[in-house]
DNA sequence: GGCTCAAATTGAGTTTGACTCATTATTTTT
DNA sequence: AAAAATAATGAGTCAAACTCAATTTGAGCC
């Protein structure tokens, strides 16, 4: 009466229920690889898992659930390949960089997740939901662009939500319209770009300007060098020994 | 035989034609926003207008198109406003800042037409098609872009679709993560930042600094001269002259 | 006005596919 | 092994996009 859940063994019950669930996930994934949203079928998906539709909806409340789950996945497994993609890369912008170009030549392998994450996103009163995923992938950014502040390589004024934006936003719209396009995509041009932005805007150093006029990185050594020398120098001066 | 196309009075008949469908088209506008995409019924549109369920269909052979239709008028709406919006300003940089600015705006107060643009824009096979609209629209912040160009003010070597990804892109991720954060929008914050990213990347002269240090190309010039100054000194104390 | 005919309109009917739920099968508990 | 609880089933419901045979409308002609 006070307590409806019965004992039972966890263990192989969990198991079989994972399985299931996992099966009918991978399902859906193959199907959706396939035919798109609006192409999945329910049945299909049921047929495809081996069980009956009933089951699919034992597990997921509805169609867009099921998809749902299928792109919190996506961002899940995204999120990993990322964090790899940038391992090797040393220093904040390079590290941007190949966060770039990572995330916009996935956009246009699989765009149709992108597409989900704007379409689903927004509707309330779901039992399955993947912002937590999407906000851990936008994370990988975040870290790398607090580093490179804490570092004192990037702007310690500005505001990671803003750069995280521009950075994510330029990317994908821009996938969209290679996509369009549809021509050999030149996504190189399109990170080498943003990167540019990205370096004029937040570096902290001093960096070349374009029309040449001085490097300023190489003043700044000068200056450095000439000041050792001048504090040198008073040091000798105010010492007053003979 | 030859001709299946009778001859008839153009005007009245051509007059009739178009009523009907704008009566459709504002029956179809009105429902969707107050409904939605999903919540949308086309029998719902078709009595809102005053026709059969049928008569819908004569006009626009499915719901996806009918909607398609609504989204082309609006961004060509929108193409007028932002032309509109920009007038007042002068100069490349002031003017990119007020379309950017509209743009923001806008997108927060309707982000389901832009949400649909993507979902619709890429399904083929239809009699409808919104991208000539969406490239006029885009085609205003090429215009204003190019004249930047001509004039020098902007780098000549940039290539113009990069630019302008990067500008929409930006501001409609900002629009969608503005919304779903809900809170009272700092619009400004991410136009403010993505015209110091467009000056800082694409301005053909130098500019202030960000963080207010000084006039770099004074400031430049004036270290650099007294850093030869100060060289000169160092070697000439540093001399075994006596 | 009345006649003819092609085009426009109608709405009852079809189809499709997401979702439900009474029944059956399986597992756990005793 | 019987009872109880839980899971799985799939035929059936239902909503809504879409169709089409029948009807209405209106232009051109006498």
């Amino acid at each position: 009466m006070s307590k409806l859940a019965p004992p039972k063994s966890p263990q192989t019950y969990a198991q079989k229920v994972a399985s299931k669930e996992a099966n009918i996930l991978r399902a859906a994934k193959t199907t959706f690889a396939e035919k798109g949203y609006a192409g999945l079928r329910m049945s299909g998906v049921a047929r495809r898992a081996g069980v009956a539709e009933g089951t699919v909806y034992s597990y997921f409340s509805s169609k867009d659930d099921l998809i749902r789950a299928l792109v919190g996945e996506y961002w899940a497994e995204l999120t990993c390949d990322a964090r790899a993609a940038i391992k090797g890369h040393n220093g904040t912008f390079p590290k941007l960089r190949a966060l770039a170009q990572f995330h916009i030549d996935g956009l246009i392998a699989r765009y149709d997740y992108a597409e989900l994450t704007i379409t689903l996103g927004r509707q309330s009163g779901s039992a399955v939901s993947f912002t937590d995923e999407v906000r851990a992938f936008v994370r990988v950014f975040d870290e790398v662009f607090k580093k490179g502040q804490d570092r004192g390589e990037i702007d310690r004024a500005a505001e990671v939500w803003i750069a995280r934006d521009l950075f994510y936003g330029s990317l994908e719209y821009s996938a969209r319209t290679l996509i369009l396009r549809g021509a050999g995509n030149p996504t190189q041009a399109v990170v080498d770009n943003l990167m540019q932005c990205l370096r004029a805007r937040y570096s902290a150093q001093y960096r070349p300007r374009p029309d040449g006029i001085a490097a300023p990185e190489t003043l700044l050594r000068r200056q450095e060098a000439v000041t050792s020398k001048l504090e040198a120098i008073c040091a000798k001066l105010a010492a007053p020994t003979g």
